[in-house]
DNA sequence: GCCAACGTTGGC
DNA sequence: GCCAACGTTGGC
C-alpha cells in the first residue's frame, strides 16, 4: 500500500463538503501530467491519502482518506459548462483522470503546515519542498506514520 | 495583493 | 527542440 497527500482549497472543496457525503466522492479536476499519472498509475484501491487544505488561513492536513476506486476518465474535462473542462481532450482517449475516496478520519484540530515544519523528521516531506506545487504527491511510510499520530494526537487531546 | 517557483504554450 | 512569455499555485 502507498500512502498520499492530497491538496485543495477548502472554500472549493474541503474535508467538510466530503464528510457531509457519508459516501465515496469523486476527487476531480487534477490538471497537472504529474498528478495525473500519479492518479492513474500508481494510486491503488486502498491506498491511504492525507487531506491538506490550501490557500487558506490555516493550511494542512485536516484528516485521512481512502482510495476507493480504480482510475476513471473525469468527467468534468467533457463537461463545457466545468471550471475544468478541457476542450483539447479527447473523448476516445481522455488526458485527465479521477478516483473516487472516501473519508476515513477528519481530525478537528489538523496538524498545520507550521506544525510539519517545526518537526525536523518531516524536513523532506514533499508538501514543504520550495516551490513544489503538486496537488498530489507520495508520503513516505516513515512520514505517514509520524504525521498520523501527530494528528491523533492533537485531536484526541480536544 | 505580492511574488517565487514551476508547468505549459507556441513561435521559430 | 529551444526558450521566452504566460498562467497557475500557494504561502505569506
Amino acid at each position: 500500500m502507498r500512502h498520499w497527500l492530497m491538496k485543495s482549497e477548502p472554500a472549493t472543496y474541503s474535508i467538510d463538503d466530503l464528510a457531509k457525503k457519508n459516501v465515496p466522492d469523486m476527487w476531480e479536476g487534477c490538471r497537472n501530467y504529474t498528478v495525473r499519472n500519479f492518479i492513474r498509475d500508481q494510486m491503488s484501491i486502498g491506498d491511504l491519502a492525507f487531506f491538506y487544505h490550501s490557500s487558506c488561513a490555516m493550511p494542512g492536513i485536516v484528516g485521512i482518506m481512502e482510495i476507493v476506486s480504480e482510475a476513471f476518465a473525469d468527467p468534468t474535462q467533457f463537461d463545457p459548462k466545468s471550471h475544468y473542462f478541457d476542450p483539447k481532450s479527447p473523448l476516445d482517449n481522455p488526458r485527465w483522470f479521477a478516483r473516487n475516496v472516501s473519508l476515513v478520519e477528519r481530525w478537528p484540530t489538523p496538524v498545520t503546515l507550521s506544525d510539519l515544519r517545526g518537526e525536523p523528521l518531516l524536513a523532506g516531506m514533499g508538501v514543504l519542498q520550495r516551490g513544489q506545487r503538486l496537488s498530489v504527491m507520495p508520503v513516505t511510510d516513515e512520514e505517514w506514520k509520524l504525521v498520523s499520530q501527530i494528528g491523533q494526537a492533537k485531536s484526541a487531546a480536544v
